[in-house]
DNA sequence: ACCAAACTTTAGGCAAGCAGAATTCTGCGG
DNA sequence: CCGCAGAATTCTGCTTGCCTAAAGTTTGGT
């Protein structure tokens, strides 16, 4: 009865662990107990001891000191935590006037208490929509997800033309600038120059000429763009 | 510090026993340890626990062996949940396509995860609803509530025309029995008779004639009713 | 290869909530 | 006005989830 497979009985706090552990997988490699300590904010022996919890579950694979990794099941259960999010995150914004920076906090704690029936019936409202306020793509009810290869604003050649695809809804004071920078998810620029050292590039907005904007090293970092094609024929 | 007033660090747990025992001092008398382990499902000295913390926190005042009543600081924080819990149910009612005999548990959960500004955004998507989908009346933000004398259907005399105003939302089977007899809130009817030794009674719905309803005694006495004034002038 | 820093685990505790058993109180019938 | 049934309360103990402190393991620099 302690075995792996069966019933979905998660505790928020499981919840919450399998989505940080996801979201820390998505660097590559595994996730570490003080990684996961720090997105949760809780202490290291904490961690330790729901590692091991879930790992006696099925959810995740543990090799000691090197860290963990989902199982197909865990992972399953993560994208159903990161796609009631982003259904929520969106529902917020589009249907109730929720401004991209304040959704984050509320979708934290909602997508814990919605049922099934009421994320899909979110999702049938907005139209299945792909990508929530920021961006960010929302897994299927079957668990896949896009994934894109986006470039970071900092890595972005200068020169180069290209369209603003995703930022991070954890942080709503850069949210906020960033809009008042006349950016979000779609807007299409040129990267004009960059300063050496880690230092601002400077971009111009397509569609406003004149309109540039220099944005420092660490907030280009975390802008996710793509490259736009050059017109075709 | 462990004393009333200041901050609202009400667990979940708290809401719930604050809202039943409001519920269940709506019958007038203070509300009895039994009555409230029977309301939550939960034994008796877990009901006698969460009595002293709440007494201690202020919450509400215990007579020994007597039963509990809440205080003004009590009654807020519990209608403050009423409030939230049928604003719920009435947005997911409106705007999500959800039958009247499912949203209250949908409603149970989102009522403790939602913040205060999420309530009143939806309260301002349905233009501050006075009523819930199942005729009760919806508390202000102040935590003033409509107060009205209801009739119970068992209770209205023959020959009566009376609206139907109200419903437990309690039982889902119910509900849809209810809706399947044509009633809800709103629709009103005549009594045109009623059997004696707790029968049925038996009423025509306006509007419809020979649209005759026979409905027994403990549903009857769960539609509370108003009798409809004659056409004045 | 060794040692220190960083990381992980173990051990021991705390708090919230709940339940079962044992005790105490209330109120009613004789 | 005594005693008993039923209700309420207290006591004890379980579970979840978190913490700190201390002990153990690994890694990397030299």
């Amino acid at each position: 009865m302690t075995e792996a497979s069966s019933q979905q009985v998660l505790t928020r706090s499981i919840e919450d662990y399998l989505k940080a552990i996801y979201e820390l997988e998505q660097d590559g490699s595994p996730a570490q107990t003080s990684a996961i300590a720090g997105a949760l904010d809780v202490a290291a022996p904490s961690v330790s001891g729901m590692v091991k919890r879930l790992s006696e579950a099925g959810l995740l694979q543990h090799v000691p000191y090197r860290g963990v990794q989902l199982t197909k099941e865990g992972k399953h259960a993560a994208l159903r935590m990161v796609r009631r999010h982003r259904i929520v995150e969106t529902y917020l914004t589009t249907k109730l006037g929720y401004d991209w920076d304040s959704v984050h906090e509320e979708a934290e704690r909602l997508e814990h208490a919605v049922s099934d029936e009421l994320i899909e019936r979110m999702a049938m409202a907005l139209g299945n929509p792909r990508y929530d306020p920021h961006g960010a793509p929302i897994p299927a009810k079957d668990g896949s997800i896009e994934t894109a290869e986006y470039i970071s604003l900092a890595d972005l050649p200068v020169g180069e033309v290209a369209e603003l695809r995703m930022v991070s809804d954890k942080d709503p004071e850069r949210l906020r600038f960033i809009a008042s920078l006349g950016l979000r998810p779609g807007v299409s620029f040129e990267v004009l120059g960059r300063q050496p050292f880690r230092g601002p590039t400077t971009i111009g907005l397509s569609g406003l000429p004149g309109k540039e904007q220099v944005i420092g090293y660490e907030l280009a970092e975390s802008l996710l763009c793509l490259a736009v094609e050059k017109e075709v024929g």
